[in-house]
DNA sequence: ACTAACGTTCTG
DNA sequence: CAGAACGTTAGT
């Protein structure tokens, strides 16, 4: 439980000026199954209130004081930077909250319908979400185009979403060559909109050619072929 | 042409 | 093995 934070990644001030150009993200609503070390009952029997995570979240002042850039090193980042910042493993928080909206334990509310809630959250949209049933979904749901509407968006739900125009073939895995993959669009690291300015990604953009790690795709981080690749992309 | 970022190789 | 650096692809 101690790792199920860093989702969030640095929030307020990279909100305001992630320097670099954040494109839309390439939102496919095709919903893919992550393997993740844990399951949905793993979250749900563990309580997280919204307050708790966020107070986990939140990077206290002195950690943001610590991660001031200037002092580069030429390699390998001072180990000024708490885990919780550098650890993207920690993204099952976010997975949890995949599951349980899966499970529809979350509610996902309409953008539309959103009484001032959607405008309210929106800057929270991608840096990091309490873990509270309402934040979470609408964020990225959204974004997504209205295709979310009911609390339990069931598989069929997700399979007619796969079918509007995104095979797995078109993600980038198909073609045969070594195509470049995209980024799925729907976890939560792609959700994100900001970068976080102070990853190691980030901070070496120029030369690392990287996104930030808080938005690195999920899908991206495995391996074609690797454990689980071929559940995600179920050959047909 | 320029930029973002994925994939591969290199390095510690 | 993880992270950095680089080559390359893809989108604008």
């Amino acid at each position: 439980m101690s790792t199920a934070v860093d989702i969030a990644g640095p929030s307020s001030p990279d909100q305001a000026h992630s320097s670099a150009k954040i494109p839309n993200e390439p939102l496919r609503p095709s919903l893919k199954r992550s393997s993740h070390p844990y399951s949905l009952s793993h979250y749900i029997s563990t309580p997280s209130p919204a307050v708790d995570v966020k107070g986990l979240i939140q990077p206290s002042p002195g950690q943001q004081r610590a991660a001031q850039p200037g002092h580069a090193k030429p390699r390998r980042a001072p180990s000024s930077w708490p885990d919780m910042f550098e650890s993207p493993s920690g993204l099952h928080l976010a997975h949890a909250a995949e599951l349980l909206m899966r499970a529809g334990l979350l509610a996902l509310t309409p953008a539309e319908d959103s009484s001032g809630c959607g405008a309210d959250f929106q800057p929270f949209l991608g840096a990091w979400f309490p873990f509270s049933p309402a934040l979470f979904p609408l964020a990225g749901f959204q974004m997504g185009g209205g295709h979310w509407r009911s609390t339990a968006v069931g598989a069929e739900s997700i399979e007619g979403l796969v079918a509007e125009g995104y095979s797995p073939g078109s993600l980038g895995g198909g073609g045969g060559g070594r195509r470049k993959r995209k980024r799925c669009g729907e976890c939560v690291p792609c959700r994100r909109q900001t970068n976080c300015e102070q990853c190691s990604s980030c901070r070496n953009r120029k030369r690392g050619h990287q996104i930030c790690k808080y938005r690195k795709c999920e899908e991206l981080k495995r391996k074609p072929g690797g454990p689980g690749f071929e559940i995600l992309y179920p050959t047909q």
